[in-house]
DNA sequence: ATGAAAGCGCTAACAG
DNA sequence: CTGTTAGCGCTTTCAT
């Protein structure tokens, strides 16, 4: 940046603005600096810039992983929301193990983000107390206190009730004439939110049985056909199904034509998440929207707001969900 | 961190050195240290030791997006590599757009990131230019040189040659016995270079025709079927379809299905990427399956080996590709 | 095994 | 509009 000045005959300061406050620098000055920079080559740099200001344009996400669509494209609308305002995404991934989340945002707290997203409410007390004193931003996202068993929000927030996804699914199924409910999803947090929505309002409704099985994840597409199969051989009446995700329900549903059981009649088939893919499958996949990629701006926006100061109208968002209905159910 | 050495009763570089090189510090001031960070939460700040440094432990990364699977696995499995040994991802979306991509590779040059991947080879000669210059260690993915047409590496890479692709996929059609192809894709650099292979091999081997499609990102589930109405409404005589990636693929398949053409004798399907979900489709969808997590870990191996100073072996890999043969062809 | 001194490359605060 | 001064919070020598 020395060498920038001197090329340019002014001092270190007068770089410094150009670059960042260019109004605040005469017209020509201006032209002299950035000739000086495209001259040079100079690259400024940022992490200089970061300690002394002490702000990074950083802002951290953890996701449980990207190798599942509906949290990839929350990041790439959330990414793509700050990349507007100047801001860049770091990325961690958590194999949804709170160790690791822990771990992360010790991390990234470290590196001085300006701001962090983070997937769930299930962050320990402890994690939750360090967040709050770092002061910074942060944003939690796919899940909307309901239950009084939830901890208290750690800052802003952007989701919906998974326990009301399991109500809605339950309430579904029942009344399109289901008595005996099967549950499939993978072992994790939010699934076991949706499970325990999805039992009470079974058992409100007295239901006759709720099977459930509980994968670990990562899980693949034909889990819930191999565990359907167990479930009817041991003739338990199971006459629809609950995946708590699309990959496992439309895995399921193909399992089904090709088993030729006919679907809705034999077995009712109900996915979650709304994947692309699954919107054209024949029969039509019901499943429960979640508008993953406004959950990823909305999570965005709550931090620019707040990192450029202004005052937030609503920092607890409950985007809620819909029932697709289709032809599945 | 001044704070700590205090408490604990030595210099600022003990603490330092407790930190980053414990086994350079006694145990008992090791202890020491320790207890006076837990005592004062103190959260060591990396941007200063960055600086300080000249190391950031950060990688970057740029994709087109990542609402695309094939993309967020493999950022999933770079990212999940690199975490290993203490390296975090910085992630940027270039839209498929060279200028964002080079607008992005500004930014994290600013940064000073330890090393950067990137997807594809069609940089300008600018920026690889200033890549090079720049003396980190850089991986483009996504695709191998064949053509001469094609840009020199700019350092390392791993991928596979899209061209080839091309070509083995029109062989695989023609060898099926079909005479008048079609190829849908979006309308972006390695697709087209697929085109391209498609397009050699076909007139090498005398195919009738080529029907093309090339559709502006972000592509959906049912562009493929809209636009194969409109081919087959034109009688061309198309038996055969690749389409540029497994959604539109799957997509297509499905708008067969639902019109009653039946595949593959009415029409057959090829698709590109191998998704999880058209694994299990029925009928089985034929594709090409790409290594893609291994693309992602080998990037971050060779990022990895590279930051270690380790000699590398074969910093310019070829993963290949693999015809998948199922139903639909 | 530990410490003192000297920066890393920038921005903030103040002055003119 | 421009410049001077003083750090930001660490790590890197080089000593001891």
């Amino acid at each position: 940046m020395s060498d920038v000045a001197h090329t340019a005959g002014v001092s270190l300061v007068t770089v410094s603005r150009a670059i960042n406050t260019p109004d605040k620098v005469s017209p020509e000055t201006l032209q002299r600096v950035r000739q000086a920079i495209r001259h040079l080559g100079y690259v400024p740099n940022l992490t200089a810039g970061s300690l002394a200001s002490s702000r990074s344009n950083i802002v951290a996400a953890i996701v449980p992983t990207l190798s599942n669509l509906v949290f990839s494209e929350t990041v790439d609308a959330l990414a793509a929301t700050l990349a507007h305002s100047g801001y860049q995404l770091l990325l961690g991934q958590s194999a949804y193990s709170a160790d690791e989340e822990a771990a992360l945002v010790d991390a990234f707290l470290g590196r001085r983000v300006d701001g962090l997203v983070l997937t769930g409410l299930s962050q320990s007390a402890a994690l939750r107390a360090k967040l709050r004193r770092s002061g910074i931003p942060v944003v939690q996202t796919w899940d909307f206190p309901s239950s009084p068993n939830q901890n208290d929000p750690i800052d802003m927030l952007v989701g919906f009730s998974n326990i009301e996804v399991g109500r809605a699914a339950a309430r579904h199924l029942l009344s399109r004439g289901h008595a005996r409910l099967a549950f499939i999803g993978s072992d994790e947090e939010r699934s076991r939110l949706r499970l325990s929505g999805f039992e009470a309002e079974a058992r409100e409704q007295d239901a006759q049985a709720v099977e459930v099985s509980l994968i670990p994840p990562p899980v693949s597409v034909n889990d819930a056909g191999r565990i359907l199969e167990g479930i009817l051989a041991r003739n338990t009446g199971v006459s629809a199904v609950f995946c708590n995700n699309d990959l496992l329900a439309t895995g399921l549903l193909f399992t089904c034509l090709k088993n030729g059981w006919p679907v809705p009649d034999r077995m009712a088939v109900m996915g979650f998440g709304d994947l692309p893919l699954s919107r054209a499958t024949s029969p039509g996949l019901s499943t429960i929207r979640i508008h993953h990629t406004e959950l990823g701006k909305r999570a965005g926006k709550l931090l620019l707001s707040r990192l450029s100061g202004k005052s937030i109208a609503r920092p607890r968002q409950n985007i809620g969900f819909r029932i697709m209905q289709r032809s599945s159910t």
